[in-house]
DNA sequence: ACCTGAACACCGTTCAAGT
DNA sequence: ACCTGAACACCGTTCAAGT
């Protein structure tokens, strides 16, 4: 997956390295697109976990957590592209809504930030949705960058900086 | 393409819509990612034709430039968003660098218009490169998002004037 | 409950052969 | 210069059969 993308992730494949037959994984994943959901579902799971991580390994310092929260975020997002890619590829088939579940859950650190920049006035005041939905288009732009070859890896840490810098100036709570 | 994606992409059925034998495309074609590449490419000819068709139909305000050209980044990602993804895939063969001609040349016409917003006073200065990229990750990052299915279509409009908003206060040179 | 193995209809790629 | 058509090694999916 990491190496060659999810695109060229076999069943029969697989299978083979598992050692059973290449009708063995239909008993586990009805589907191929069954087994990219689950995938996709536990980068979310493992991705809300980084986050959360990120974000109580720093201190109190919001604009340090968040920095460092976009960085954790980047790093997934470059270092797992192709997992990043199936999570937001809009073609899941799960009706289970695990993968939506996920995937709030994840998404919940950053509106969790949201709040505390806002209770700390350095945000303006607002629905959280809002404002967290600009803030994370840009990140995962910036992620995007990188892995489309735009940016090189030794400019993000700058290009993050920049980011929220521009950010914060752009969203604080009028004097 | 547009209906199915890149994935699902096969040389044999455009053989055969076309009309002629599987063996065909080779001619033209070495490889399928060539294929891919020379589509990426056109993909990003396009993307630069309508941008500047966006720039060029719309008054001298430079707010209004920026909405407007967002907004039709934002409808070109999201209407073709499988060949976005080609463009952006990172696993392009081509040599030739044509395809960086045209990627470089749509990019062309967010840098003149940061030029402009910068001439007129309303951007800091410094490198257009710098400040055009955290422009474009967050207009790319929207457009993931509504490809995603996390923003619908109809909050768009709503969120990219959100977001430039936050960017030009984020960006305006100190009084 | 889980696995096997043959079968079917697809691929991309290669290559000798045609015009 | 361009196309054909057989061949090869892969797929995902289905399904009867086994334990």
């Amino acid at each position: 997956m990491r190496e060659r993308g999810a695109q060229a992730l076999s069943l029969r494949e697989l299978a083979r390295e598992v050692g059973v037959s290449h009708g063995a994984p239909r008993r586990h994943f009805p589907d191929r697109q069954a087994l990219l959901d689950a995938l996709a579902e536990q980068g979310f799971v493992r991705l809300g976990a980084e986050l959360r991580a990120s974000v109580d390994g720093v201190g109190e310092d919001f604009r340090e957590r968040l920095e460092k929260t976009a960085a954790a975020y980047v790093h997934f997002a470059t270092h797992d592209a192709a997992l990043l890619e199936l999570m937001f590829a809009g073609k899941h088939q799960d009706q289970s809504g695990e993968l939506n579940e996920a995937a709030e859950r994840a998404f919940s650190v950053i509106l969790d930030l949201i709040g505390q920049g806002q209770s700390e006035g350095v945000l303006e005041p607002g629905e959280p949705e809002r404002v967290g939905l600009v803030l994370f288009a840009t990140i995962q732009g910036i992620a995007a960058l990188v892995t489309g070859g735009i940016v090189d890896t030794d400019q993000v840490d700058a290009l993050v900086a920049d980011a929220i810098g521009r950010f914060l100036r752009g969203s604080r709570t009028p004097a």
